[in-house]
DNA sequence: TCTTGACGTGGACTGTGTCCATCGTAGGAT
DNA sequence: ATCCTACGATGGACACAGTCCACGTCAAGA
């Protein structure tokens, strides 16, 4: 994480305490937080911190590639800082929670030219869906 | 479309103006209406029909699969009456243009057991993402 | 230490969607 | 053909996610 910090710098980052916050509040695996959680979480380190703060500083990192956003169910955009390793992502129906998955094959190769239309495709998304153990257990 | 009323009717819908009108918009193949459009294309014919309807009709026909929601922008959702044919979104970045197409393959194929962490995964959605030609061509 | 422009702040604002009390009407009953 | 009534429509308030802006602050180079 230290390394991202270097590396943004190093892009001629202003290294300010907010950024500072988001940007640990973001490390981990398997984090999806939307933008209010990341403002609540940052703000128990750095209670002035402003909501226009963390929504600039998710899209300059967003922007930069250090972090993707995904957008599961229509509802918060979620960031996801896991953003140097091609994944996918498995979506609970019942509580929302999301898994990052590593599918075999690469979706691309499944699009045959006649399918494209003329667009120059450069990615695919694949969202799964279906119950987690905890939501299938409850249901019973 | 009229198979689409009559079913529906079947199903206890009480069939009226507003219901009726929202289902004519949403006629068609790539049609991927958002409910704003959907409101603003029927209340061309029923100038005094209400946006609360309007979201309530395409709930309703979403619950009942007869219209499938779409969400590629974390903008607002889309509708898609192509309820009844499995099939993918491509998208173009540039304009936000939608195409329904068709890969190959089951992406469900993709995800082995060791990557589905107890979930029952139920279905995929593929998001193909690109250039369209038209947007291609400005961009030169 | 000083300077300066990039950054942070909070509050207003927009777009999308939901809720609710009330009114209207589709369609079955007579 | 008319009446009844529960289901659906209405529109205005509300909620949530996100953006914008004018102004104040401060990181970092000189």
């Amino acid at each position: 994480m230290s390394d991202l910090l270097e590396r943004l710098r190093g892009r001629g980052w202003r290294l300010t305490s907010q950024r500072r916050v988001v940007a640990e509040v973001l490390d981990g695996d398997h984090v999806h937080l939307t933008a209010d959680e990341v403002h609540a979480r940052a703000a128990a380190r750095l209670p002035e911190i402003s909501r226009a703060t963390v929504y600039n500083t998710l899209g300059e990192l967003v922007t930069l590639g250090e972090v993707i956003e995904v957008s599961t169910d229509g509802r918060a955009k979620r960031y996801d800082p896991n953003a140097h390793h091609a994944h996918q992502h498995l979506v609970c129906t019942g509580c929302g929670t999301i898994r990052d998955v590593h599918p075999t094959g690469d979706p691309l190769a499944d699009l045959p030219a006649e399918q494209r239309f003329g667009f120059a495709v450069a990615g695919a998304e694949v969202t799964y869906r279906g119950l987690c153990p905890t939501c299938a257990g409850a249901a019973v």
